[in-house]
DNA sequence: GTCTATAAGCGGATAGAC
DNA sequence: GTCTATCCGCTTATAGAC
């Protein structure tokens, strides 16, 4: 899919090293100005200073302001799913669970402009996704909603709705990133803090886990 | 505080009726327009426009667009915070934490914008509102985290971070809100949607107040 | 209090030299 | 590929009539 954008939005420059490289250094500019300001709110030449070239230089890369947005949100949202895409059936559902939070917390710590152009999309009413959000991700949560459902039709998961449970690991884990302002403001430290970090992680998974696991010597079926 | 902002940002028009009930629909324009665009993102026309008035008579009630972005960001803190305000310490930790879980939910349903809002302010590293952050909203936090603490220390709770906890109640209840365009794409509805409101509610409820409420018969100590 | 007209400057995009 | 110069529409804000 990276591909596949790549080759619509730019046919030039995709050839050489340099442009290449150019192309990269001003979609890591991009990301960081749009994810702060919006679509709306973000200047093209902000980003090609950011970006350490000239704005019509920026435009000989990406042809407008929507094209490079675009190229932005579709690199974005491909490393945004790859977590999901690993949450495995075949596994306990407590191994399964806590590899997953885990790895989106730690996204939400690696990568946390990613997350938050993400959320400054939804908030606008996800205008440049909602195609996107219909086909894949939507494919993969109902996949993956099923497989919550198998292992609580087994007992091993206590009954709760698939996709509430997904959007509460999505909403506490992103919530470090997007609220990050909010978090070292009434916290001190933010994600980027290794016992901060491992306290939220710690929180988190104890919360959930405890929340949708079988109490013990308990299996339950619905 | 409202009254504060109130008579520091708009000399003019507090008098009169009219003028009173003009400045409360721009106030309300301006939520809509400023939740979904930023403050850099939104223009001032267009929420005169949706205010009903001309752009240069907005201008009249607010002599600038930060100004009014300010008064609009100042009445929504107050309201955010009422509940929080409410968490009672001398309740019974369950009936407290479903009051505020609950009330908390449902200001996501009835005040999606206000949320929306509260988070593109976050999103942009919360510029306008880092000494409310810093002052009002930390002293309650701290607050409220003492509370969390003497349920905990009476084993009437498990050891959990109360920030942590405060963090993940906010997260799960406002994702409603700030991430509506996503949830109706994955699950159809949203808050607005009665059942759907129901089974959020009691999802959220069942995963946090068993994350974090003592097993049964094993009251626990730290 | 509300409007029309307009000033002053910003922002996206293009032309064309190098 | 990269730059300077520039066009043109849009946006904030003000002036001034009613």
């Amino acid at each position: 899919m990276a591909d596949e954008v790549w080759s619509r939005v730019r046919a030039p420059s995709r050839k050489t090293r340099a442009g290449e490289a150019n192309a990269e250094r001003i979609l890591d500019a991009a990301l960081e100005i749009f994810a702060a300001f919006g679509f709306r709110g973000s200047r093209i030449d902000q980003i090609a200073a950011a970006a350490g070239l000239s704005k019509p230089n920026l435009l000989y890369y990406f042809r407008t302001k929507e094209e490079l947005y675009t190229a932005v949100l579709a690199r974005t949202l491909d490393m945004w799913l790859d977590p999901l895409r690993e949450l495995d059936a075949s596994s306990d559902p407590r191994a399964a669970l806590t590899a997953y939070i885990t790895r989106k917390l730690e996204y939400s710590r690696s990568h946390p402009t990613a997350s938050r152009l993400f959320a400054m999309e939804m908030l606008q009413g996800a205008p440049h996704l909602s195609s996107a959000l219909t086909s894949t991700l939507l494919d993969l949560v109902e996949a993956k909603s099923r497989t919550i459902e198998g292992w609580i039709g087994e007992g091993r998961l206590r009954p709760v709705d698939p996709k509430h449970l997904i959007f509460a690991i999505w909403a506490t884990t992103q919530h470090y990133a997007d609220f990050d302002a909010q978090i070292r403001a009434l916290a001190g430290p933010g994600l980027d803090d290794e016992d901060f970090y491992e306290t939220a992680l710690a929180t988190i998974l104890r919360i959930l886990l405890e929340g949708v696991l079988p109490r013990e010597g308990e299996p339950q079926r619905l």
